[in-house]
DNA sequence: TCATTAACACGGG
DNA sequence: CCCGTGTTAATGA
């Protein structure tokens, strides 16, 4: 399939023609793997990425080491990060990492202020991105103060079902715990009792959402 | 009360 | 055997 037909897809419904096809001229496809790190923090920003395909996980690390997930990424959905470089700014606060395989295209941060005057619906579309970053965001600071382990263990099972796009988690309890910031031990006995009441289905290396 | 840590047994790859 | 998993007991917030 054609590259603008592609975008056209992800981001036909937001950009005019003009835009679409100055995007798909200045740009380019990058391709990435499950787990790769696109952006780390302190690397320097150049490019901006229109996520095409796939998902991407945006996180911050403490001083210990321990990252925090802030927020995914889907296609349609721009880093709002980037965006920070036409202000000035270029370092990166917080590091991406592909959740699935993904494609995105990519574009120099310099055409961002451009087109911020030169086109409206770019405009529309950066603020809607800072509103949707800080509302995920939102989210993800509410799960953390206000939700119990267990609902934000079920939550964080949704997630992964409606990101992969598949009822099949390929995870170890130890990964979960870790992204949960939790022990191991009250991973396994809250996805115990979430078997028991038939929402999932455990096997070794592999949990099967039957309920979400 | 509920999480964490350590410790142990079980069993599949 | 190694590692993921399921459980328990002790300790702490």
């Amino acid at each position: 399939m054609e590259l603008i037909d592609r975008f056209r897809e992800s981001f036909g419904f937001v950009f005019e023609d003009a835009l679409l096809n100055e995007i798909v001229s200045i740009s380019r496809l990058r391709k990435v793997k499950e787990g790769d790190v696109l952006i780390d923090i302190g690397e320097q920003i150049q490019l901006m990425p229109l996520l095409l395909q796939g998902a991407i996980k945006v996180m911050r690390e403490d001083k210990e080491g321990d990252e925090l997930l802030l927020y995914f990424l889907e296609p349609g959905d721009t880093c709002t990060m980037t965006l920070t470089c036409s202000m000035g700014v270029s370092k990166s606060e917080i590091r991406t990492i592909a959740e699935t395989d993904a494609e995105m295209l990519l574009v120099p941060v310099v055409k961002m202020e451009e087109w911020l005057i030169k086109y409206k619906s770019w405009r529309g579309f950066i603020l809607e991105s800072y509103n949707n970053r800080m509302m995920e965001m939102l989210e993800t600071v509410d799960s953390l103060a206000f939700m119990k382990m267990d609902e934000r263990l079920y939550k964080f099972l949704r997630d992964s079902v409606k990101l992969h796009g598949s009822t099949t988690i390929s995870k170890t309890h130890l990964d979960i715990a870790h992204e949960l910031h939790t022990s191991r031990v009250v991973v396994s006995r809250l996805l115990k009792t979430l078997e028991k009441n038939g929402k999932i289905k455990l096997h070794r290396n592999r949990i099967e959402v039957l309920d979400f």
